[in-house]
DNA sequence: AATTGTATCTTGACAGTGTTAAGATTATAC
DNA sequence: GTATAATCTTAACACTGTCAAGATACAATT
């Protein structure tokens, strides 16, 4: 039995966590500060002592979601070379995997003026991580294409690709029924 | 100057006009019963004899706009032959250009329960009606394939491929810099 | 160790939301 | 012309995000 305190100790970051639990089971409507609150046994304003409105509040959460993207989607190129086809394809099935598993998550992450989503060829700091990653190591395939242009076309296929497929997959009464192999293959042989 | 009628007269078709010029203008958190029926000129509660709920007006306003991105799309192939490359390239080019011309609706029509989408082949009335119009023409194009679940997955990329760019293209920050053309070109030669 | 300051929490209030109940007004049907 | 049904109004309910004021407990300083 816990003793109840006045002072929780770890609001923030069950905040999130709960925030996320939420958003996942019940979907993103269902969201409210004082429900968040009440289920962290705590006041409705001590949310603002953490959070400066729901709006960060999401941020966080988006956040701490988004690491734990960036995190699969690493891993699933770990140990693999940078320059080889297996390596984004392996890195494309996790990035198409991660949200048939969180189907909740794509709506959640993909619909927010928080995300900064840049295409263009040179690196920079200010996109998205996981798209960040993922470009990385397309242009690192895409290395021996020498028209710019054609480069950033078909670095935008494949990120339309799985992007797309991961729409689908988390849309309602969608199964892929494809292979995202085949499909990266397809968007990189013919070029 | 128009006399303050009792009875509006028009007020279902109105509201969801407005609700869309809304949504459009605001974006969808901005859309709030009170505030329709204000613009109105009318109470909240009259909202109440046309629609059940918020959600029957949303999904009324949804349709009004699905009506219009299926009348574009029918459109885009008119005058043009059912089986030919030139007009599902057609087609996607109207579908993209739908969203980029309107990039609020893309996520207010693609993420909700009401939507069903179908992916199989058969032909069935159930499925979203600009998806089965997708689905009618690409397959059209598709008649030479024989292996079954090949076709599935060609059809499925064509519209992963339409779709996910369409969702970049909405999302912020990014412009699309491909050919839908070569994108969808490219997805049936190598197959 | 006592005091002070600061972070964290509470209660109470405000305006805004969707929704319903009861009743007023007007159009429609017989 | 009268009854019925459709459409609207006002009033209220529970819920939301947010803020101001004050209570509590932890941390730092003397």
């Amino acid at each position: 039995m816990e003793e109840k305190k006045y002072h929780h100790g770890n609001l923030k970051q069950e905040m999130i966590k709960e925030g996320i639990k939420l958003v996942t089971t019940k979907g993103d409507s269902e969201l409210s500060l004082r429900k968040l609150a009440s289920i962290c046994g705590v006041s409705a304003s001590a949310t603002y002592s953490h959070f400066k409105d729901k709006e960060e509040l999401i941020n966080e959460m988006k956040e701490y979601v988004t690491n734990e993207f960036y995190k699969i989607l690493d891993d699933s190129v770990k140990n693999l070379n940078k320059g080889d086809f297996n390596t984004i394809v392996s890195m494309g099935e996790a990035y198409v995997n991660f949200f048939i598993d969180n189907p909740t998550y794509f709506k959640f992450l993909f619909f927010s003026p928080y995300l900064k989503i840049n295409l263009s060829l040179e690196e920079d700091n200010n996109t998205y991580p996981p798209f960040r990653l993922f470009r990385e190591y397309a242009l690192a395939l895409l290395s021996n294409v020498s028209d710019d242009k054609k480069k950033l076309i078909l670095l935008t296929n494949m990120w339309a690709t799985v992007q797309g497929i991961s729409l689908l997959a988390t849309s309602s009464n969608v199964v892929y029924a494809g292979n995202i192999r085949e499909d990266l293959k397809r968007i990189l042989t013919n070029s």
